[in-house]
DNA sequence: TCCATTTGACCTGA
DNA sequence: TCAGGTCAAATGGA
């Protein structure tokens, strides 16, 4: 019935996701020679619009209603259970007065499935369980600064049972540590070494993500996307991106928010991308799959999308500085 | 030597 | 009693 609407988006989309691709080689081509700021600010510029207009399609087609009908339609369960089910909340530990966050993060491209990347802080494994019904195991992780600061920050990484290359990670309590594995607030924010590796895994995720839109109706690549907030890594810093403030906001950037969360506001919101509440996932879950492709990627998600607004702030001026 | 990971045992709540 | 969550000793790498 929409499907001709549906194609035309899908192609639009496919369209603006291939100029940014292109736009994102171009930037990388600048950072290796001689890193050439105006036209990386240019290009970031560009990027940042395509990638708005990608939204845009999406969102104002029934985009996702297809695709949500799709993945009802190859699993006989409903779909928000194919996609919570390893992790709805713990019922039997439901007592624990802890803010639950859920967040999916893809692995990356290529090559084996690996750990989810840096989310800005460092964890330390304390143990790992096998989940009745789960084919990969649990991984629980806590805060490195657990007993030198007392922050219960603490998470739960599983592999996802429907496509290995997804983890789904749930946060548990909030982040009261102070350190980062970003530079030190107050420092000035140094030239990143790993801006090339940035933009390599950026153009990488984008050629796999948008091979998945062009396959309109391989629901699988659809099913392979991150869910924001998302946070590259690139030690010592990593580069996190917030729902709502795009790497390319015009929020001016500071040696404190450059890389990092405001180090000054809720940790909670440094350590776990402040993701959205768990009562807000399943709303946003399937809006959130389809955007998700840009997201992993490095591109802002959708300005629309409703969630917790003191996030992280990512300049990209200053991180080309 | 320090720190992170692994892994079996133990604890807790349903 | 069971499953999930945590502890802590053993182990390995830097």
């Amino acid at each position: 019935m929409d499907s001709v609407h549906e194609n035309g988006s899908c192609r639009l989309v496919v369209t603006e996701l291939s100029h940014i691709k292109k736009l994102v080689a171009q930037l990388e081509v600048h950072l290796g020679e001689s890193p050439d700021l105006c036209n990386c600010k240019h290009l970031t510029s560009q990027i940042f619009s395509l990638t708005e207009r990608s939204i845009g399609i999406i969102t104002s087609s029934d985009f996702c209603q297809k695709r949500s009908s799709i993945e009802a339609g190859l699993t006989p369960s409903p779909p928000s259970d194919v996609v919570d089910a390893p992790f709805k909340t713990n019922k039997k530990r439901k007592m624990m007065e802890k803010r639950t966050h859920q967040v999916r993060v893809t692995s990356g491209s290529g090559g084996e499935p690996r750990t989810p990347v840096d989310d800005c802080h460092s964890w330390r494994k304390y143990g790992q369980k096998e989940i009745l019904g789960a084919k990969h195991p649990r991984g629980y992780y806590r805060c490195t600064h657990r007993h030198s600061q007392g922050c219960t920050a603490t998470k739960q990484v599983q592999r996802s049972d429907l496509d290995p290359e997804l983890f789904d990670v749930i946060y548990l309590g909030t982040h009261t540590c102070v350190h980062r594995t970003s530079p030190a607030a107050g420092q000035p924010p140094k030239p990143n070494p790993d801006a090339r590796s940035f933009l390599q895994n950026l153009s990488a995720n984008l050629k796999v993500k948008t091979e998945g839109l062009a396959a309109a109706g391989e629901p699988k690549e659809w099913s392979a996307a991150a869910t924001t907030p998302f946070c590259f890594s690139s030690t010592p810093a990593s580069v996190c991106f917030a729902p709502e403030r795009s790497p390319f906001s015009s929020v001016p950037s500071t040696s404190e928010n450059w890389g990092v969360s405001p180090a000054t506001s809720d940790s909670n919101h440094v350590a776990s991308f402040a993701p959205f509440e768990a009562a807000d996932w399943r709303a946003q879950s399937e809006y959130q799959e389809v955007v998700s492709a840009l997201v992993a990627a490095g591109a802002p998600p959708a300005p629309a999308l409703d969630l917790d607004d003191d996030l992280i702030n990512f300049d990209i001026s200053s991180f080309f500085a």
